[in-house]
RNA sequence: GGACCCUUAGCUCAGUUGGUUAGAGCGUUUCCUUGACAUGGAAAAGGUCGUUGGUUCGAGUCCAAUAGGGUCCACCA
């Protein structure tokens, strides 16, 4: 590692190289066991955070590391603090996105479907995959400087975690909460599985609405004639306007009024043809997504009606082109039929014509006019099987739409499924599992993939001249969040569950037992519970857990009711399954993911097994102290824990039949089998306290969405989504580590910008290299400990830049304290940034300088700078671990500091460590193994955890279990010292700065920056010099000049106003008189702009009479301070 | 349709309870390799704080309206 190099007195390499350094110390942490959390001493305040589970395949992404970042900058600053912090790892089984992983790649190598592997084959394959490419984003984690709890690494398909997924099932089970029923689902057809609410995207989408014809039954003239009114007349209005529409020259040229009909070209049922047999020329296809009103040289679509409309499907559908197409540009499809023979129609629209052979009814407002005659009546349904279907009255039909009346298709609408169960509609189901339609769908669409069939059917309607017309449509469409296809809403048996805990949960938001941050997030969480809807648990999924419900065998799971559903004869539903096995056939379905990540927060924390409880400390680490999420998952995650940690845990958690001491394999644990109490664990309702027992944290905290420089959400198909490996490698973990949480705000989205990244590597090299000067500076002594640092200050020497640099110090802490408590990390970064960028090295370590020269005045200045290089290492160390911890230990600030500081404490975790170490003997011998970068994680989850037996190293005095003071803490170690801070120093220092800033500004307009040798003369009042001379040598050296004197008469040479007086500036070049006067005449005329501000502000009474007397006071002041520079400006130009 | 967020320098963002001449980083211009650091130092240019109106002695900050951008929920076939 650290080379000395030859020419240079020190052993820090000049530039800070993360890689070396990184390695080392997350190796050095490992095998020390450094992050294990500690058993809590008496009183010791405990912190735990547990990881939102990454998918176990997963890798990661910026998202990831800016998520974990936070945790990890909060699990350090509690060690710090001294807490016991604890900070649970583990990984997600992922259902679809791993099942459907596995299958694709078993696909391609083999040839085969998990159907040809068998459920237990495919099974194997899918643990195998996850040997082989699992908990690799874990170990990327460690790459960023993560300190979790290795030892506590959970995945949601270890024995235990199941067993607790099972345990929850089986006791909703039990409760009530949770049925089987045949509903609508959102399907899944590329996944092949149900899906819940949460996981279907709605997404405007573009496509066609169809406006179609629906014949009606016995048609008398009477019907005739109203139809020729109603609905029959709108439609001639219609085309008759999108014709005169049409006429309109050019859309450019004239500002038509806005047509009613909409002015896109309007699609042919022939323009939608694919294979087009019967069809129009090919001069009617119309752009789709033109929006000229013009109709091109469209033909009308006139389509010859077939000969017999009372038995259409069995006529041929033949296609008449239009004889002319002079007259007209019609939007709309008119059949010719013959008027003497014309039926009445029903018209509806739809965007689903492929679905027209399982429509039951058609549906109108109870309340319409238009069709209250029609009510009873019956109409042809226009495909498929040629029968007559009711004309209905139902509320929830929306008379302004459209025409008013609805196809009421109950298999494949969930608004038309409830219509259906309200009037005993039957329910035609005419599409498959995987999308393509069946014998329900009639001959033409059988077979056929949705989508196409929707074109399909809208051409024969077009030949049965049932379709009107067919324009561009965009409405929402449900999208299946992970495969990105529509979802169909489907009848299926699913397993439901009736959430518990419901208002409870919103209590405990409402009234503040968990805070988020940011707040605003509550009224989201809130809007979603009050509305909340059951949740389909089950999924037609292998990979999870499967559903622990054995059916009897020989009953038929598709026609049991509830009352079969409540039998124990037909069902059984218990932990280990039925005693007699051989009877009875397991459900086939597993659980919704989520239905086993909701119990995360405890699950990995023993529940419900009262040892592996005790073992895993849950009386001391839970609650969780915060949460770290994005707030994308603020249903699909954190309100469901919620709900599980009020209805799971608090004092009932605790008294579960603990596991037997026989450990036999944990599914067969008979845990619950036996317990026929299970509803009783939960009281009724719960007060306060112990609803804070049982919330599973008390912070959530969101961070925002990881975005690209334009604001895009990262997705791997943009390619704006960085690796952060890369970025570490490049930068440092530090380096990314800090610049992220520089771009991190509270509650907003992260715009990326790699620049700020590298922004923060080249903080992390400013803090290297200021260490290494202080290295450099010599005069190494004990750094162990505060006290010794401290121990070296002396009171007597300290100076305006001490004073000041150490009021800013305790500031810092006291800004770090408060962005903390608010989880303001930009603000505590940016603050760090400050104090140790412009205070420390720009200022502070430049003037002393020339203390450290003065061998009386070395050991102080060195002093001070080792205690801010202190503290600052200890503020610094959450968001930059490696450096500090690196820098800690070459400027020893380690020595045997912990156990000085901390020893009862090592004595306590010693001796409870070596306990534990006798108790868990059970633990593979693979996890004691020494881990570094590469070491595999320990694979054993069955058994829940204990702590390693490996003490951890009480002389490792690693920076992070050292304690950091509180800035109250220091100020009283400083006092007793007798050093207290003097505030009016700051100021002083501050009138300092800003005298070499004027100064340096001087010597670069007068192009004499560069030089070394100029000399300054002050003229100011003795108070001024006294200060000017007190500080000369080290100005001089900061501005860059041999010297600074007092004038004694009044120099010409160019001069600037300082607040410590005048300076002028000899550079030995000539004066050019103009160019000064018109500089100072330039300051002089800015100046007086700002007087008279101040003046006006001065002379309105309202502002004297009502201002506070401090504002007051600075405006006089300030307006002292102008008018005295201006008298001087004035002087200056008058002698030049 | 309902709820929420954002708009400040070329870019990304800070601006506490309203109070001097609105800040930082990056970028830009100029100068500088002097024994910590060129991943650096010094200086400079750059903003009527989206718009309009109101409250106030005083508004980037509070209120109302409005424009643009974004998020979540619901959803009409």
């Amino acid at each position: 590692m650290s080379e000395p190099t030859t020419t240079i007195p020190t052993t820090i390499p000049k530039s800070y190289e993360p890689h070396d350094v990184e390695k080392k110390w997350y190796s050095a942490w490992m095998q020390a066991r450094a992050f294990a959390a500690p058993v809590p001493a008496p009183g010791q305040e405990t912190h735990t955070i547990v990881i939102p589970p990454p998918n176990v395949t997963g890798i990661l992404h910026m998202g990831h590391a800016l998520n974990n970042t936070l945790q990890d900058v909060l699990t350090r600053r509690a060690r710090l603090e001294g807490k016991a912090a604890c900070w649970i790892p583990g990984t997600d089984h992922a259902g679809i996105a791993t099942q459907t992983m596995v299958e694709k790649h078993i696909k391609k190598t083999e040839h085969k479907t998990r159907h040809d592997l068998g459920r237990d084959e495919f099974l194997k394959r899918v643990r195998a995959w996850r040997e082989e490419k699992g908990d690799r984003i874990l170990r990327q984690l460690r790459e960023l400087g993560c300190s979790c709890d290795w030892d506590r690494t959970h995945f949601t398909m270890d024995p235990g975690y199941s067993r607790a997924v099972l345990t929850a099932f089986v006791k909703l089970y039990r409760q009530g909460h949770i049925y089987r029923g045949k509903r609508m689902v959102n399907w899944c057809p590329a996944s092949l599985t149900a899906l819940s609410d949460e996981e279907v995207e709605m997404r405007p989408t573009k496509g066609h609405i169809y406006r179609i014809r629906y014949e009606l039954v016995d048609a008398s003239d009477e019907d005739v004639a109203l139809m020729k009114n109603e609905q029959w007349k709108m439609d001639n209005e219609k085309a008759a306007k999108a014709a005169a529409s049409s006429q309109t020259p050019s859309p450019a040229t004239s500002a038509a009024p806005a047509a009613p009909i909409t002015p896109a070209a309007p699609i042919t049922p022939a323009a939608l043809a694919t294979s087009a047999t019967p069809v129009v020329p090919a001069t009617s296809a119309a752009p789709i997504a033109s929006a000229a009103p013009v109709a091109p040289a469209a033909a009308p679509a006139t389509l010859a009606a077939p000969a017999t409309p009372t038995a259409p499907a069995a006529a041929p559908a033949t296609l008449v082109p239009a004889a002319s197409s002079a007259n007209s540009t019609l939007s709309i499809i008119h059949s010719t039929f013959d008027d003497a023979k014309r039926p009445a129609f029903l018209i509806i629209e739809t965007t689903r014509p492929e679905t027209i052979a399982a429509d039951v009814a058609i549906a109108v407002h109870p309340g319409d006019p238009r069709y209250k005659h029609l009510l009873g009546r019956k109409v042809w349904r226009p495909l498929g099987e040629r029968v007559q279907i009711p004309i209905i009255a139902d509320a929830a039909v929306d008379p302004a739409f459209a025409s008013g009346a609805l196809k009421v298709t109950p298999a494949h609408d969930k608004v038309d499924f409830e219509i259906g169960r309200r009037h005993n509609l039957p329910v035609i189901d005419s599409i498959n599992a995987d999308g393509t339609m069946n014998a329900h769908a009639g001959p033409e669409l059988a077979g056929m993939e949705r989508f196409a069939a929707r074109k399909k059917a809208a051409e024969i309607l077009a030949a049965r001249a049932a379709l009107i017309e067919a324009r561009p449509y965009e409405n929402n469409v449900g999208y299946s969040q992970r495969a990105g296809v529509p979802i169909e809403p489907r009848l299926t048996w699913q397993w439901w569950l009736k959430y518990p805990r419901v208002e409870e949960a919103k209590a405990v938001i409402r009234d503040g037992l968990i805070q988020l941050h940011p707040e605003r997030w509550g009224k989201v969480y809130l809007n979603w519970l009050e509305n909340i809807q059951d949740w389909c648990i089950s999924r037609q999924l292998w990979w999870g857990h499967r559903i622990p419900v054995w059916y009897r065998k020989g009953i038929d799971r598709d026609t049991l009711t509830p009352a079969d559903l409540a039998d124990p004869a037909k069902i059984h539903v218990s932990l280990d399954g039925p005693a007699d096995p051989e009877n009875w056939t397991q459900e086939d379905d597993v659980l919704d993911t989520w239905a086993s990540s909701w119990l995360w927060p405890f699950a990995t924390e023993g529940w419900p097994d009262a040892a592996a409880m005790k073992a895993a400390g849950y009386a001391h680490f839970y609650p969780t102290t915060t949460l770290v999420t994005a707030s994308d998952i603020i249903f699909f995650w954190v309100a469901r824990m919620i709900m599980a940690g009020l209805e799971f845990t608090g004092s009932a958690a605790t008294t579960l039949t603990p596991a037997p001491t026989t450990a036999g394999t944990s599914l067969a644990t008979p845990g619950l089998a036996n317990d026929k109490g299970a509803a009783n664990d939960a009281p009724a309702t719960l007060d306060a306290a112990e609803l804070r027992r049982r919330i599973p944290f008390k912070h959530v905290y969101f961070n925002g969405i990881v975005r690209d420089k334009q604001g895009r959400k990262m997705s791997k198909t943009l390619g704006n989504s960085p690796d952060p490996l890369d970025l570490v490698h490049k930068y440092g973990a530090d380096g990314l580590r800090f610049g992220l949480l520089q771009i991190a705000p509270l509650g907003q989205d992260v715009k990326f910008d790699e620049d700020r990244i590298e922004g923060g590597k080249n903080f992390c090299n400013k803090l290297w290299n200021a260490c290494r000067f202080r290295q450099m500076s010599g005069g190494m002594s004990d750094n162990t400990t505060l006290a010794a640092i401290l121990a070296r200050l002396d009171p007597a020497q300290l100076d305006d830049d001490d004073h000041a640099l150490l009021g800013a110090l305790l500031d810092t802490m006291r800004v770090l304290e408060r962005s903390f408590a608010e989880f303001e990390f930009a603000t505590a970064t940016q603050r760090l940034y400050g104090f140790f960028w412009n205070d420390f090295c720009d200022w502070y370590v430049e003037v002393a300088k020339t203390r450290v020269q003065d061998p009386s005045a070395k050991t102080h200045a060195l002093a001070i700078q080792d205690l801010v290089i202190r503290e600052f290492l200890l503020l610094f160390e959450p968001f930059a671990p490696f450096i500090t911890e690196e820098l800690w230990h070459l400027l020893g600030y380690n020595g045997n500091a912990e156990c000085g500081m901390r020893n009862a404490e090592c004595e306590v975790r010693n001796a409870e460590s070596q306990m534990r170490n006798a108790e868990s003997k059970t633990r593979n011998a693979e996890s004691q193994t020494p881990a570094g970068h590469d070491a595999p994680l320990a694979s054993d989850n069955s058994a829940f955890r204990t702590q390693n037996s490996a003490p951890r190293n009480p002389h490792s005095a690693f920076l992070q279990h050292t304690r950091l003071e509180t800035a109250d803490a220091l100020a009283d170690a400083l006092a007793a010292k007798k050093i207290t801070i003097d505030p009016a120093a700051a100021a002083r220092v501050e009138k300092l700065k800003q005298t070499a800033t004027l100064a340096r500004q001087l010597k670069a307009d007068q192009s004499a920056a560069q030089k070394r040798d100029v000399k300054f003369l002050a003229l100011a009042d003795d108070a001024n010099w006294t200060a000017l001379a007190a500080a000369a040598a080290k100005l001089a050296r900061l501005v860059g000049a041999a010297s600074i004197e007092r004038a004694a008469s009044e120099p010409a040479l160019p001069a600037i106003v300082t607040p410590l007086g005048t300076l002028y500036l000899d550079t030995g070049a000539k004066v050019d008189a103009a160019a000064e006067r018109a500089r100072l005449a330039k300051e002089l005329e800015q100046l007086e702009k700002h007087i008279a501000a101040t003046q006006a502000r001065l002379g309105n009474e309202a502002f004297v009479s009502k201002a506070p007397a401090a504002v007051l006071e600075g405006a006089r002041k300030q307006l002292a301070t102008q008018q005295s520079k201006r008298a001087e400006l004035q002087r200056l130009l008058k002698a030049l």
